[in-house]
RNA sequence: GGCGGGAUGUCCGAGUGGUUAAAGGAGACGGGCUGUAAACCCGUUGGCUCUGCCUACGCAGGUUCGAAUCCUGCUCCCGCCA
């Protein structure tokens, strides 16, 4: 049997705290001592419907806390998603409607579903507008439990109170709502992310004063996205899906920053191929890894042949959409069926012409001729830039 | 309750009567280059029936030959003092 210890240290080995020192090592010892599993707390919210890597991180972590027999309660924030949560954010979050909240949370337990292990056995599945949505006594109750002065000692909290900036009540009262979260569940460990760091250690103080044992923390490094700096998040367009087709999983991997390949292979607990590579082979490697993760390893290898065919060598794709074009006339107004068939206004075709930036059949379309011949197009492959493609047919 | 600040294009943010479709930055897109959908360089970035026209600087009016810029009212947001 592996002691306590060393399972603590091969959980926390690529998370970045674990807090407070021995709380950990602690919840196992005394899970294993009760033969009872820990309840390991997860907080999501379902602000956006799609799970990414960076969400994977932490997922990942949850999933080798099952894989020791520890159950993980996911806590899909549908009530909290109504104060949104100000965490590293320098303004407040708008507010979703019911209905987005409902979708999302649907759709991220389908996708967390993925990395996780659903057996009822290790899973459990929980929506805090069950015990967030509570009486006015209730909740004086539980905002007894902190003071504003303990509030603002986060970091952003701080940073806008001295700038002058806003902060709402709503706002405030987050922290203390994830904390009951841990009140309401009897969380033995809840893991988050290093920018959750203050909320996580106020579910401590809250479970304490609700005369809980109080949760181990774990900490998680935050994945930055493939823009290398900032943290991974949809609203900032520089995430991966982990739902993502194997090409564009493929390609937005081969976008990372060299520099920021380190912090990938570790979070994502990717082995590093062998250093003798240079860094474009370590970057396929790593990018091969992905796409073999969420689809296979066949998808993996289809994937790099299409980015070098249509990366590297410029090629035109196999597979490619055919769009429809009316063609009774002779000529064709290209703007025209440009817009209509990539989406854009004609404006914007009109430059992307003049830019050099369609090419029918792979030559570029000379700017003078707006106006082309039916024929021309007809069974083309139209292409804007280099990743936008569709092949003309016409109507008749 | 009092005082003050603010609302500008996808976002941030200049601009206080006239070459302003609106500086600058970010993002995005196109081109070049490249191991790369990286970096770097160049360019573009409201729409359209495109040497012009239409729409746009919170909303509604007004002044003016002319307003994002001045005036009036309204809506919303924020800070400070009490």
């Amino acid at each position: 049997m592996e002691s306590a210890a060393s399972k603590s240290a091969q959980l926390t080995a690529n998370a970045a705290e674990a807090l407070p020192a021995g709380a950990l090592e602690a919840k196992l010892e005394l899970a294993e001592k009760e033969g009872r599993q820990l309840r390991v707390k997860l907080g999501l919210d379902p602000t956006a419907p799609d799970i990414h890597l960076g969400h994977s991180v932490v997922l990942t972590k949850l999933r080798e806390f099952q894989d020791q027999g520890h159950r993980v309660v996911l806590i899909v924030g549908d009530y909290t998603a109504r104060v949104g949560d100000p965490s590293g954010r320098s303004e407040t979050r708008p507010v979703l409607t019911t209905e987005e909240i409902v979708a999302n949370a649907a759709s991220y337990e389908a996708q967390a579903g993925r990395i996780l292990d659903q057996d009822p056995e290790r899973y459990e599945l929980r929506y805090n507008s069950e015990w967030l949505d509570m009486s006015m006594a209730d909740l004086l109750t539980l905002v007894r439990t902190t003071t504003v002065a303990q509030l603002l000692e986060r970091e952003d909290f701080a940073n806008r109170y001295r700038s002058g900036a806003p902060i709402s009540i709503l706002e405030l009262l987050y922290p203390l709502m994830q904390g009951y979260d841990s009140v309401a569940i009897a969380s033995d460990v809840e893991i988050g992310g290093t920018d959750q760091t203050f909320n996580l250690l106020l579910g401590r103080d809250i479970q304490r004063h609700y005369g809980m044992a109080e949760q181990a923390v774990m900490t998680m490094p935050i994945l930055t996205g493939i823009d290398g700096v900032e943290k991974m998040s949809k609203t900032k367009g520089n995430e991966i899906a982990i739902e993502a087709s194997a090409d564009e999983m493929f390609g937005r991997t081969m976008r990372l920053p060299d520099e920021a390949m380190a912090g990938w292979f570790d979070l994502l607990a990717i082995p590093s191929p062998p250093d003798v590579t240079g860094p474009r082979d370590t970057k396929v490697a790593l990018s091969k890894a992905i796409v073999t993760r969420f689809h296979d390893a066949a998808a993996a290898d289809r994937a790099e042949a299409q980015f070098v065919s249509q990366f590297v060598e410029h090629e035109i794709p196999e597979e490619v959409d055919t769009f429809r074009f009316e063609a009774s006339g002779g000529s064709i107004h290209l703007p025209m069926v440009l817009a209509e068939a990539f989406g854009i206004s004609r404006s914007e075709a009109r430059r992307l012409v003049e830019q050099g930036g369609v090419k029918v059949d792979g030559d570029a379309v000379d700017s003078c001729d707006l106006d082309v011949s039916a024929e021309l197009l007809s069974g083309a492959v139209v292409q804007i830039g280099r990743r936008r493609f569709k092949r003309f047919e016409p109507n008749r």
